[in-house]
DNA sequence: TTGTAGGCGTTATCAC
DNA sequence: GTGATAACGCCTACAA
């Protein structure tokens, strides 16, 4: 796994500060502090380092600046596999806020169950702090990581002490949906995709079923299947076979895309043959034909949340760990049901 | 921007190689031969070496492990604001293939005009190579960071001499889209989104006004506006307030979205009234009404072959830059026209 | 104002 | 088989 580097390749390809020192005829920490602005340079002096520093294109090495500071300037992100659009935006949030932090991003996704653990030790020895989103590290790894003295930040996961938290509301909104579903006048729900882990699916899924259960009515077990589109078609498939339910609630909006094409395979109207429901508000929910009704997750700013929360952990500005909950809305649209509106 | 550690954090958090070489009993340099396997270690010793290991949870610094062997073990991307499934895609290819090759990925969003340039310089020096996704940074840095030894491996932009070229076919398939659009009598054509800058759009719109030509049709000037559905929506606004043209071809799905919902606010009918086209295929072109009519691009295998591609360069195992055109593809939907099988 | 020297955590080359 | 020790590139007291 290990490559070697050519024969002829130092390592270092720029030049290195001793070059500019020797090339401005002065020492190596005049150079730093004229780079660095800490400690007095004679104007002249720091004139003779900058030219030298243009003239070698002197870019001082991160590794070595590093190893000095004892910081990495660099934060970490693990995500699950197959990440689709929510991953990509949440991500696309934290890099923004991390890099107007000063802090480089390093990515890591998880694609084999096995060597998973290995890659985040790896990961967590080359950053100043760690974000973990969604069931992707077993606990106690994150604990092990905590106790190393590596900041964490969870992201819609469940709790580990020690490790921030940040995620976004489930309950209520999984209460509100339902109640829109019964509303409808659904009664006969399909719960699709259960927790892998214990992520934040089992607590939609639990306001979900707590609100049948008030309305007298037991939930079923959700039903596992792979989070994307495809898993979807394939679960979609094998349950409009039998009896129609009134709604297949879907653990995300690739899930509920994925019913919409095994619906449309089988001759199937949404909503008026059945409902369908997603969640994250993705981009293709908003222009799938019936429009997906779903719970919008601030997408964007859960990654901002998350690097920001991080840094605080990072510099010490906060020592103790905290959890914050962002607000989801409702979103309806037309694949929950026909409104009494537009009913005649 | 530079952040203060806390005081007692001492930068490694976890132990040295010292630390494990105290506990064990034995000098730094068996530890290093026990752990890497390089190097003769007896049985006994080695036993003990990993317990001391185990025992403090010793991860080596990948600080020093870097700053010793001259390498990053870690290559960064580079690529555009505003980033929809595009790019997210593109990145995952790349990040599945990097990390197996062991080696982290480090991203870098372009968020600010202004400080881009540096930012890529710092970048340049804390990783072995360098992706550079389309129109995100200009020719002379790229040049710079070349020359000073770092690989770079551009990504759906125009060539640089000396680095590496992965993008995908934009001319045949505008072609192929064009003589579609033709064939549906479509003459009076829109092309939306102007490349910013020397980026791949300019291909797609060559290929479209070539095609026109041949025709005899004389293509308007790509018209300009962000790449976003936002950024389609406003222009399709403006756009669809005059005379209708036949068909708005866009720069990217993103782009054609928001022309949809355009169209949908003046109560237009897509295809009826005009046609629609976009580019990518991204998920959402697939489950729009009227589904988008576009040329997909192999967006995760692009992500891969950059990978692959600044590995190989990184190694040393090809030592001369090259270009490689993935293969693209038309896919017809139904915001083109109405096609003749189904026209009665 | 400037330079010397020690340290950051590894790896690898030598002797032993 | 094992242990000193010199890199690696930079920062920063401390001296001058």
């Amino acid at each position: 796994m290990v490559r070697e580097a050519p024969p002829d390749d130092r390592g270092q390809p720029g030049p290195t500060i001793y070059e500019v020192a020797r090339h401005a005829g002065v020492s190596i920490a005049t150079v730093s502090r004229a780079l660095r602005g800490t400690g007095p340079v004679a104007p002249a002096t720091r004139e003779r380092v900058m030219a030298a520093v243009r003239e070698l294109r002197f870019t001082p090495s991160r590794l070595g600046v590093s190893l000095a500071e004892g910081r990495h300037a660099a934060n970490g992100i693990v995500f699950p596999d197959l990440s689709g659009p929510y991953f990509a935006e949440v991500l696309l949030g934290y890099e923004e806020v991390a890099s107007r932090l000063g802090r480089s991003v390093i990515i890591l996704s998880r694609h084999t169950q096995t060597d998973i653990d290995r890659q985040v030790r790896e990961l967590a020895g080359r950053v100043d702090g760690l974000v973990v989103f969604g069931d992707t590290v077993g606990d106690d790894l994150i604990g092990e990581i905590v106790g190393s003295g590596v900041p964490v930040v969870l992201l819609a996961r469940t709790p580990v002490v020690g490790a921030d938290l940040v995620s976004s509301e489930n309950t209520r909104s999984a209460r509100a949906l339902t109640e829109h579903l019964l509303g409808h006048g659904h009664r006969d729900f399909v719960l699709l995709g259960a927790p892998a882990g214990e992520d934040d699916i089992g607590e939609r899924w639990a306001g979900v079923t707590a609100t049948l259960a008030e309305h007298r009515i037991t939930a079923p077990e959700p039903v596992a299947c792979e989070l994307t589109v495809d898993g979807g078609l394939k679960a979609g498939r094998a349950l409009l076979r039998s009896a129609l339910p009134d709604v297949v609630a879907c653990a995300d909006d690739q899930l509920a895309l994925g019913v919409l094409l095994a619906a449309e395979e089988r001759g199937l109207s949404v909503p008026g043959d059945l409902a369908v429901t997603g969640w994250d508000d993705i981009m293709a929910a908003r222009f799938a034909r019936p429009a997906l009704t779903t719970v919008r997750q601030p997408m964007r700013e859960l990654g901002a949340r998350a690097a920001l929360a991080l840094d605080q952990l990072i510099t010490g500005e906060r020592a103790t760990a905290r959890r914050q909950t962002l607000a989801t809305e409702l979103v309806v649209r037309t694949s929950c049901g026909t409104h009494p509106v537009e009913e005649q």
